[in-house]
RNA sequence: GGGCCCGUAGCUCAGUUGGUCAGAGCACCCGGCUCAUACCCGGAGGGUCGUAGGUUCGAGUCCUACCGGGCCUACCA
């Protein structure tokens, strides 16, 4: 097979952990229309999907468990198999990078960057919790995971990646290629980070001693590979590749070159840095080509038509939907909705309109009443054409119109613009109903245009249910079923569309028997009760939920406190407050021994402070701006002493030294008194 | 604190480089048809395109400020 026709996509690895939910669906259905549409085309296609199963956190759960750790996986990861085949998710390679192959070409990888020196050990310091048995962020801390009084400042050896090195040179690829991430608002993102960070180091290990479940380092058997390089690494690995030249490709391809670089690395925009830079500098430093395009997704958010309920927060609830919809309308709607890429508000109305709108009076209905009358009047078998009723070739005309979109929106990724133009034509076909008025011509007995009035609509179907196919699987092959048709000859038609070749809407075998079937898509009146049942429940549970501690907060709704408590603290800061508030602030007298330069920020300066202790506060203050190290050495400052130390930049700062201006620094705070004394 | 994105009919969303761009679907109303899953077809109503300025012969479409929502990222200690 030449690259020429090779379609390589991939979702992320998720990980094993947890449960398939909204998000990896969204994500894998898309990989997955893309796939299927490729291999309809006759494209060598490679769909790569799977589970990310090493880490802390599996270790833990499976200790948890009472599981080896491979146990524990083996076990998890068939929650995900099984939901993606509820899915209908055609996967090429379910990669698990506890895979033996994965294994060895991690390895391989990482010998080879290792031996060219992108390599490094190093100490690292952070906040680690012990219990959790994990480094923590400041972000955690924000966020309100941790506390800082539960939290220890730890220092251990890692090796590195000099990561650091690729800044300008992935800056020039994403300035170059306009298309190379997508859609642009990220690519934005990626440039905005680029522009204005200093790209650090990427951590790549993590030591045996605390955490042992993961790749080994070839070059150190102390250490295992940070999850993020070794789940990051799938993707290439997926294709063969080894560093040494010596790997499988999968069967259908003769090397990995023929498969890399990917045409589609599809990913949700919560993991856009990690791709965007950690894996395009990974891939940079093994020298390999970059993906051709990065895609990352938007998200599901729950409309305010409907309450979710407290309990269902703003989920969403896939399996349900499944249930009573259908795959195929599930797979239809999230692709229909709304443009990829975007964020999309979801409701179960919503839902439920489309379905009934799209799938059930539009689609579903056209074939019903196409095939009924056809079986009803005309012995149930594909007519021939003949005497021209109505307006049949400017349907040919809309129809290879139709193809074209359709065909070249699925190429950029816009699902909504494809099914948007298919129902087009979809429409013109219940149009063409009324106009031919096939039940006068039955009544008349005008059997040649009767023929051909219904020889169009059958065709428009067939059409519909070839274009379909990678988008609702299920039904279309009923459809074509129902049409005398199978997949096998709808895959040569739809090779036949996409050829660019005008559409007579004659590809149907005259005399072929059709089937009157069940409607398609049954019509729902109202929304199931089992859906229903979502929005009643919580009311009985409230009560009962209210006293549990909010301990897994969404992201959204810990934002939403965050803003919350951020307000309140600046009404609170207009609001007189009484003395004993004012003396929970310890203020000391202090003088500035030493000063110099934070070593990785520019705003900071590192002061050593005397405020009567044994030893002097050092202090990082945001005061460089204004002061070079050598003017404040000798100054009289006042030091907030009691304030929770933090970790700014990597440097640990044990107070505040209070200053003038709101925003910039305007000068120090001053106080002529013996270091030590108390300020109030 | 810095940056990016969004705010278009009741709802969900389209609106390329500024010039029929004020749209589609759903919902609602009226009319038609009867093959069909109370469906389909036709038609009407409905928006000063978040607010206020500005550039231009002309702006949802560019600029500025503000309001509201989302996201990314910080060198506040």
């Amino acid at each position: 097979m030449s690259p020429e026709s090779t379609f390589y996509v991939t979702t992320p690895i998720y990980y094993v952990n947890g449960r398939p939910h909204i998000g990896h669906a969204y994500t894998t259905i898309a990989a997955d229309m893309a796939a299927r549409w490729h291999r309809l085309k006759g494209d060598n296609v490679f769909f790569l999907t799977g589970t990310d199963e090493h880490g802390q956190k599996v270790l833990e759960k499976a200790v948890e468990r009472g599981m080896s750790p491979q146990e524990h996986v083996d076990d998890m990861v068939q929650h995900w198999k099984a939901s993606f085949g509820k899915l209908e998710i055609q996967y090429d390679r379910f990669m698990r990078t506890t895979d033996a192959d994965h294994i060895a070409n991690v390895t391989s990888v990482l010998t080879h960057l290792h031996e060219k020196g992108l390599f490094y050990k190093a100490e690292y310091t952070g906040w680690y919790h012990v219990g959790d048995e994990i480094f923590v962020t400041e972000k955690d801390i924000e966020e309100g995971k941790y506390d800082r009084s539960e939290l220890s400042e730890i220092s251990e050896s890692n090796w590195w990646f000099k990561m650091s090195a690729y800044q300008q040179q992935l800056l020039d690829k994403i300035n170059s290629e306009p298309d190379f991430i997508q859609p642009e608002g990220r690519r934005n993102e990626v440039l905005g980070f680029l522009n204005t960070k200093t790209l650090t180091d990427l951590c790549i290990s993590r030591p045996k001693s605390r955490m042992s479940w993961g790749i080994e380092l070839p070059f150190d058997d102390e250490f295992v590979t940070y999850v993020w390089f070794d789940a990051l690494l799938n993707y290439l690995t997926g294709t063969g590749y080894t560093a040494d030249g010596t790997g499988t490709p999968p069967s259908g391809f003769d090397s990995w070159t023929d498969l890399w670089p990917a045409n589609f690395q599809i990913i949700g925009k919560d993991i856009l840095t990690t791709h965007a830079i950690y894996w395009m500098t990974m891939l940079m430093a093994l020298e390999v080509p970059l993906p051709k395009t990065l895609f990352a997704h938007g998200w599901w958010v729950s409309s305010d038509g409907q309450k979710m309920g407290k309990r269902h927060g703003n989920t969403i609830d896939i399996d349900l939907l499944v249930q009573e919809f259908g795959v195929d309308a599930v797979r239809y709607f999230f692709l229909r909705e709304i443009r990829f890429g975007n964020d999309g508000a979801f409701s179960y109305d919503g839902f439920m309109a489309r379905y009934n709108a799209d799938l059930a009076n539009d689609l579903g209905n056209l074939a019903h009443r196409a095939i009924s009358m056809t079986t009803n009047w005309l012995g149930g078998v594909v007519p021939e054409y003949e005497a021209a009723v109505a307006n049949e070739d400017e349907l040919k005309v809309l129809a290879t119109q139709v193809v074209k979109t359709y065909n070249e929106s699925i190429d950029a990724m816009r699902f909504d613009t494809a099914l948007e133009a298919l129902w087009e034509l979809v429409k013109a076909g219940n149009k063409y109903i009324d106009t031919s008025e096939p039940w006068k011509l039955n009544r008349e007995g005008d059997l040649a245009k009767l023929r051909t009035a219904k020889r169009v609509v059958l065709e428009i179907c067939y059409l519909a249910a070839t274009l379909l196919m990678p988008v609702i699987p299920n039904k279309s092959r009923e459809l074509l079923t129902n049409l005398g048709r199978n997949e096998f000859a709808a895959k040569d038609y739809l090779k036949l569309l996409v050829s660019g070749a005008p559409v007579g809407l004659d590809a149907l075998p005259a005399g072929i028997p059709l089937t009157y079937g069940d409607p398609l898509f049954p019509r729902h009146k109202e929304l199931p009760q089992a859906i229903q049942k979502l929005f009643e429940a919580p009311k009985v549970e409230e009560k009962a939920a209210e006293p549990e501690p909010e301990v897994k907060l969404s992201k959204r709704q810990r934002k939403e406190a965050e803003r919350a408590e951020r307000k309140a603290k600046e009404l609170a800061y207009q609001q007189p407050i009484d003395v004993d508030h004012f003396k929970h602030v310890q203020l000391r007298a202090g003088i500035i021994l030493s000063a110099e330069a934070h070593p990785n920020a520019d705003k900071l300066l590192v002061v050593q402070v005397d405020i009567g202790e044994d030893e002097p506060r050092q202090i990082v203050a945001g005061i460089a701006t204004k002061f070079s190290p050598d003017e404040v050495v000798g100054k009289k400052v006042v030091v907030v002493s009691n304030l929770q130390p933090a970790n700014l930049r990597g440097v640990e700062s044990q107070g505040m030294i209070l200053a003038a201006g709101a925003t910039d620094v305007v000068d120090l705070v001053s106080v002529d008194a013996e270091p030590g004394e108390v300020v109030r």
